[in-house]
RNA sequence: GGCGAUGUAGCUCAGAUGGUGAGAGCAUGCGGCUCAUAUCCGCAGUGUCCGGGGUUCAAGUCCCUGCAUCGCCA
């Protein structure tokens, strides 16, 4: 157990959408917080939306709302697409809160008080897409180079913070605390900066000109500059000033942000800070945030994105196509945190079947598979060996089949004891810790495939289906099954900050209540996760292997569909198929537990089945028309089986069911005697 | 214009302080196993370490220079 953890994301401009680089950071700011709880540490993450400005106000007036219904519109958006990425976080914070603009008001008149803003007259080239004045250097031909506008020439009072004031304690700072921002070239860039030396800030705006923000304090004229409103909002959020959060998290402040916005952060806010310590008469260590996390953008490859989605591409869309779990897997695996990254459909259906379907999937599968033929699913009687020497011992001449003997004799290289691979996975996890405590999550993610692949060399090495035809090796036999599973337990409770729900589904199935903290310590210390005994259940698939044939036949279709515009219909029905593709549909057979209406849909039931399998099964039909949910209880259907899952009305279907469709309506396929729940049909 | 970063196998990238034969993952080829989601295990490669100069007994690793890409600042 460590400081209290406190991390925020950028609250997010309410001028545009979320897209894949707000849910990138959110992304990152929930698998640090959900690491810190899995570690015992206290954790409050926060994130929201910035309603400010000039850009929030005049993108209002074009829909014809109020800047404020503009804001909740945009702003609810952000929110409600936080849980759908399984995103956890304790605070969503507006800038339109009625505490965040008091608690702006306070500091901006601390600061006032303390004689670090001071008024004058500035005049210069107004740009109101970028929102600031211009210097002469940066115009192009008189117009904004990013906006492409002619700036206004405009002569006004504001006024200003002192900034320059803090340079040198600044630079002094970062450099007695190199990891104040991080990683390094971020912290480089920022010096580089402070090199140059800095000028005051203005912080405000008059209300010829503006009045979409908060009022300054001590200048009913002015309305204060949105940065300087905006980054207060990491400490509004925790009761600033003497709300109990306060003092308990913010000396473990953590900042997370995307490059584009580092001098803000990592320049305006520190000395904001220092001079509200200042003014506060406190030593400025105590104000200043512990660390500020910079990542890099993600170059979204347009080619090599989905065309089965048309020519729009989205990001996002990807996570609801190959699910959210493999989504956050995959932003937090492919990007090296700090540097960018590139983004496309095939690197993800690549690291989707290479890591998560392949290798965790498969070996989450094989060794439950291996529990239930010879143990009932039981975990067996096994230990872990106090230190790796002290092994379990190894009977002589062990050799399996799979591996060439010379290979896999105990002190061979590939030779991997139960009380190595336990070793190996606690000294992975020390390691793992390390990195994701230092933001770098790929690293962190990479020692965890490390132990999954060593387990999965473990099974090949033991290989239990050799042992188990020989009843002398009943206790290796346990050992090994005991092995195994414990490290599946592991590695749940490693990849629970990046996929939740998977790894709840795992400890699930092995019979682990829930992940909890503790267990990492756990894990570290070489302590079983599973007591002997322990009833585990049927693995499901937890990632299906995506074909990634069908995937690009898919792609090619519909770019030949997106070429031809008027789309030929007809034009693409394979008139035969093969018997291997038909043998690709899995069909069961399943009886309705249960059905029922679905409010405001009128053609679709969501049914309760059973088919066969540990848990029943939710699909959603379109028969509402043709039966009523009580006509189908009870009743034997045909549904396919190993369909992707579909949202309909918001409820997963898993699978469809099977109905003839005849002139006059519906009639559901039914096989003709009774047959157990999970049978084939082919 | 100034400053900085990056340029290493087909792809994505690791490679403090210069010193045994240049690495990982993915993709590729070959072999093995059959518990598993046609998965897993083993083996095998290929690289002018961007080009050119230099320092050194010794340089992806230091210096200079050129090229390319990117970023920051002006």
């Amino acid at each position: 157990m460590s400081q209290p953890f406190y991390i925020t994301t950028p609250i997010y401009y309410v001028n545009a959408e979320p897209h894949l680089g707000h849910a990138y950071t959110t992304i990152v700011a929930d698998v640090a917080s959900r690491f810190h709880r899995l570690a015992g540490d206290e954790v409050r993450f926060q994130t929201g939306t910035d309603e400010h400005g000039d850009k929030i106000a005049q993108a209002a007036q074009e829909r014809g709302v109020t800047p404020q219904q503009y804001a909740d519109q945009i702003s609810g958006k952000f929110r409600h697409l936080w849980p759908e990425l399984h995103i956890t976080n304790d605070k969503f914070i507006r800038t339109t809160d009625a505490d965040h603009k008091q608690v702006v008001t306070s500091i901006l008149q601390k600061v006032y008080d303390a004689g670090d803003i001071y008024f004058a007259k500035y005049g210069g080239h107004y740009c109101v897409g970028c929102e600031r004045f211009l210097t002469e250097h940066e115009m192009v031909d008189g117009k904004c180079p990013d906006h492409g506008t002619v700036p206004v020439y405009q002569e006004e009072e504001n006024y200003f913070f002192r900034m320059s004031n803090y340079t040198s304690e600044l630079k002094a700072h970062i450099e007695a605390h190199p990891d104040f921002i991080r990683p390094e070239r971020y912290k480089n860039e920022v010096l580089a900066m402070l090199e140059q030396g800095l000028e005051d800030l203005c912080i405000s705006r008059p209300k010829t000109r503006l009045t979409w923000g908060i009022d300054l304090p001590f200048d009913p004229n002015y309305v204060t500059y949105v940065w300087f409103d905006a980054l207060i909002n990491y400490l509004t959020g925790l009761g600033w000033p003497d709300g109990d959060n306060m003092a308990k998290f913010w000396p473990g402040a953590q900042h997370l942000i995307a490059k584009d916005i580092l001098k803000p952060h990592a320049i305006f806010w520190p000395t904001m800070l220092m001079s509200l310590a200042r003014a506060e008469g406190r030593p400025a260590q105590e104000y200043l945030y512990q660390h500020l996390n910079v990542h890099g953008y993600w170059n979204v490859d347009q080619a090599k994105m989905s065309k089965s989605l048309g020519n729009v591409v989205r990001p996002l869309e990807l996570a609801e196509i190959y699910g959210v779990e493999a989504f956050r897997y995959f932003l937090m695996r492919e990007m090296s945190f700090g540097l960018d990254s590139n983004f496309s459909e095939q690197a993800m259906v690549e690291r989707y079947n290479a890591d998560l379907a392949n290798d965790l999937g498969n070996l989450f599968s094989r060794v439950l598979t291996l529990l239930h033929k010879f143990r009932g699913g039981v975990v067996p009687q096994g230990i872990i060996p106090s230190s790796e020497e002290e092994d379990w011992p190894l009977p002589e001449g062990t050799i399996h089949a799979g591996v060439h003997p010379d290979d896999v004799s105990p002190g061979s290289p590939l030779w991997i004891s139960p009380g190595q691979l336990h070793f190996m996975a606690a000294e992975r996890t020390y390691a793992y810790e390390n990195e994701i405590r230092a933001f770098a999550f790929h690293e962190g993610l990479r020692w965890v495939w490390q132990i999954i692949s060593a387990t999965n060399k473990f099974v090949v090495i033991h290989a239990p289906w050799s042992l188990a035809k020989d009843p002398q090796k009943a206790t290796e036999l346990d050992q090994v099954l005991f092995t195994l599973t414990q490290l599946l337990a592991d590695i749940a409770v490693l990849i629970w900050p990046v996929m939740p729900e998977t790894a709840e589904k795992m400890a699930g199935v092995l019979g682990l209540h829930s992940i909890a903290p503790g267990m990492l310590e756990k894990i570290k210390a070489n302590e079983p996760l599973l007591p002997v005994g322990t009833q585990t259940h049927q693995p499901p698939a937890l990632f299906p292997r995506i074909d990634t044939k069908k995937v690009q036949a898919k792609a090619a279709k519909a770019e030949q569909k997106a070429d031809t515009k008027p789309a030929p219909q007809a034009a693409e029905e394979p008139t035969e198929i093969s018997i291997e593709q038909f043998g690709q549909v899995k069909l069961k057979v399943a009886t309705v537990l249960a059905a029922e209406r679905i409010p405001k849909a009128d053609k679709i039931l969501k049914l309760t089945l059973d088919a066969g399998e540990d848990e029943p099964r939710t699909v959603v039909a379109g028969v509402a028309q043709h039966y009523t949910p009580e006509e189908l209880v009870g009743m034997q259907v045909v549904i396919v089986a190993n369909l992707k899952p579909a949202k309909l009305r918001g409820i997963t279907s898993q699978g469809m069911v099977l109905a003839a469709v005849g002139q006059d309506g519906l009639c559901v396929v039914s096989p003709s005697k009774p047959t157990p729940p999970g049978s084939q049909v082919r």
